[in-house]
DNA sequence: TCCCCAGAAGCAACGGAATTGCTTTAAGGT
DNA sequence: ACCTTAAAGCAATTCCGTTGCTTCTGGGGA
């Protein structure tokens, strides 16, 4: 016996993770980043704490796993008819999301609780995936297109080192600045 | 009533920070980075943990503090006579003291516990700091040289960046790959 | 020199978060 | 329809985090 068609998953597992993460959301909502905690998430999703402990370790991971989620892009990236607008705009649309107040916090606590890493760089698989679409849609143009290395590299790297480690100073002039410089290098050293 | 010429500094305000910077390191050599709790560093230290916690807040900033202390850099960075060769040095040990396992972990704690990016800000001063003392060497040779930032945008944060969300395929090679990048776009668009 | 005062550390008690062994229930396969 | 396994519930225990109050250190002024 499965579920009908609707969002509702398969089975106990599946329906206690969709509500300890809703819980989770409205919670940070109401209380505030701070004010969580296991056994006030685990109330909220009527769920009892040692369920959460055994499935997620601690409030970090759980957090962590939330921000990952929070951070997938709902959309792809628009298409503006040409390389350079097409990746100034997703750079900075990526900024405004990431260097916002709850931008930094989610990304915070993707990187907090994730003792392997494997959240952090589902993170950075997101970034990826949308540059290899703008990249894709360039080359089927037939435009010349630098390698999604070298846009995560040039582009996407500096935005969030200045995110993390000196909030000060960036804008959108920015990113756009990094873009048209990674073209520039691009082209003139082909 | 001072102390003496040696390393003990003034009142015991400045005993019991020392005490307990030294305990943490011991500690995590000992009981590793998960061991690590207020009671017991507090113990080790021959201190109450409620001093601890009205110091410094929890151990998450605590260990924001002393993951600092371990990111400043010792020595200045090595003449090797040209611009090239001495970013291409810097760059290749930054990646090696701060993508060993030791080092992602004091990154990690650095930005963790901060909840206002002083620490942050503090560990991008001190790569900067560096990479000026490279540049201002550089440009008394009558180099040419690239700004700071651009350095930082294009050196410092794809490596970090990497460390942090990447840690695969990252090796001395693509250190240097960034630097001869940055060279060669900074000479090509003068 | 002595005393006083502000700030920091010690002490102790309490609330609640984190952890764990055991039991119970649900999902899926035979 | 049963049976197996994995996950959730339950309950008890430990100890972390927090706070009000007391005690002490050390620097500055009378």
């Amino acid at each position: 016996m499965n579920e009908q068609a609707d969002g509702a998953p398969r089975g106990r597992s599946a329906r206690v993770q969709a509500s300890v993460h809703t819980a989770v959301r409205e919670l940070e909502a109401e209380v505030g980043r701070d004010g969580l905690t296991v056994p006030l998430i685990a109330q909220r999703a009527g769920v009892t704490p040692s369920t959460i402990y055994r499935r997620w370790g601690d409030l970090g991971q759980l957090l962590s796993d939330v921000a990952v989620e929070r951070l997938r892009p709902d959309t792809t990236p628009r298409d503006h008819g040409g390389l350079a607008s097409d990746l100034t705009a997703w750079a900075e649309q990526f900024l405004d999301e990431m260097a916002s107040p709850a931008g930094r916090a989610y990304i915070r606590d993707a990187l907090l609780g994730d003792p392997d890493g494997s959240n952090a760089g589902q993170c950075s698989a997101y970034a990826a995936d949308q540059i290899d679409v703008i990249l894709t849609r360039a080359a089927e143009r037939g435009e010349d297109t630098p390698g999604v290395e070298t846009v995560v590299d040039h582009v996407v790297a500096p935005l969030m080192y200045r995110i993390l480690f000196r909030p000060a100073g960036l804008d959108a002039a920015h990113a756009r600045g990094l873009v048209a410089r990674l073209l520039e290098g691009h082209t003139a050293e082909k």
